[in-house]
DNA sequence: GTTGAAATTAGTACGAA
DNA sequence: TTCGTACTAATTTCAAC
């Protein structure tokens, strides 16, 4: 029903942390994951045709991937609209410090969350709920979120779109961005004063896109 | 490489919207859902048998479920920080208003975009991006985004840990919370002071949590 | 909506390159 | 390691109930 995920490590960039252990992933070790996170139930045999192995190494590789953790699970993307949970919302909390397992074994009991995130900035973590209308994301906050102690504030944003989602990004997309990179002349910066990445204050002239709470 | 997925409609709560078209949901497809979105991969014969229904019921389900875009698509869960991906940054975008069609667009051409939804609140829209090491971010805001003109402004965020991502939130997950869900009693709002659910200020005693930037 | 049997396909083992 | 083949086991399809 849950499930522990990796850490990052957001200091990275230096060591190479956990990866490494287990194998060494080649070019073809990528094209496998390519093509299964796009189609997660392909044959075997149909991936060892698209990839360009024979079957037999594919499902030595298949298997290589799988007990490596480098594939952690295979799973079907539903739509929430049809079963009924067609209202997203972020929560950002700011969580008492000394107090995060108290945090986590709550956010364990509550199914409408989907995804949690320990961030940097302004909040300490970030929740995404699922749920069958907008009285339920006020229940969530006030009712549940509330009562935990380890909670110390909250600050809930509505979801309007999901304009994109991948199945899951890898290294070599970047290589295929190659070319789109490659725009007018990297040295024009446009007229968007980004020059420090956080707290560039962004509040004006977007009275539009709210209908809630 | 990308999809458009479902608009929410975060007015919702009233209308039945998209909910409806096509066919109805029943309990034993939410079963199916649950299965699957554990087990991307389990064939529909052991599925029919968790489920406690016949094989060919079971491929009819499958196949309708698959055909309503119940079921969007099946993926496989790949572990970031094998791949080279272990720097998970959330960036806030503020877009001006009528060049979101622009935005949109110059996303789809950024593959280390995993997710973009658009928000109410502060920002316009929130972009999830995986990258190998911080610099990455740093470029990917400075040079990518600052070069669109439909942003206006950024605020970027680092993701520190993943506590929990589900596969897929589903109504029926709720039943197996009620029990969760009493507690001491739900009037006694403990000592959180959250009221209305937006801009509770919380920026307060968290000076850890911040090592980038 | 179910069961059971045929046809197809998937998964395994092993020797050769 | 990887490939190709043969073998075994399982799945999917399709029929009748």
């Amino acid at each position: 029903m849950m499930s522990e995920i990796s850490r990052n490590g957001a200091t990275g960039g230096g060591q190479p942390g956990r990866i490494g252990i287990g194998l060494e992933l080649d070019e073809i070790h990528m094209k496998i994951l390519e093509v299964l996170r796009e189609n997660g139930r392909i044959s075997v045999a149909a991936l060892a045709e698209r990839v360009g192995i024979s079957r037999a190494n594919a499902y030595t590789r298949f298997e290589a991937l799988r007990a490596d953790g480098a594939i952690k699970r295979f799973t079907a993307e539903i739509d929430h609209v049809r079963t009924g949970l067609g209202i997203t919302a972020l929560i950002f909390v700011t969580v008492r410090q000394q107090m995060w397992k108290q945090f986590r074994a709550e956010l364990a009991r509550m199914p409408e969350v989907e995804y949690c995130a320990i961030t940097t900035g302004q909040h300490d973590a970030m929740i995404q709920v699922r749920v069958s209308d907008v009285a339920a994301v006020h229940t969530m906050v006030t009712d549940r979120l509330a009562n935990i102690p380890a909670v110390k504030a909250t600050e809930t944003v509505f979801i309007l779109d999901e304009v994109l989602k991948r199945p899951y990004v890898l290294p070599s997309d970047r290589d295929q961005a190659a070319r789109a990179q490659r725009r007018p002349t990297p040295e024009t910066q446009g007229d968007v004063p980004l020059g420090k990445m956080r707290f560039v204050g962004a509040a004006e002239g977007r009275a539009a896109l709210r209908k809630d709470t």
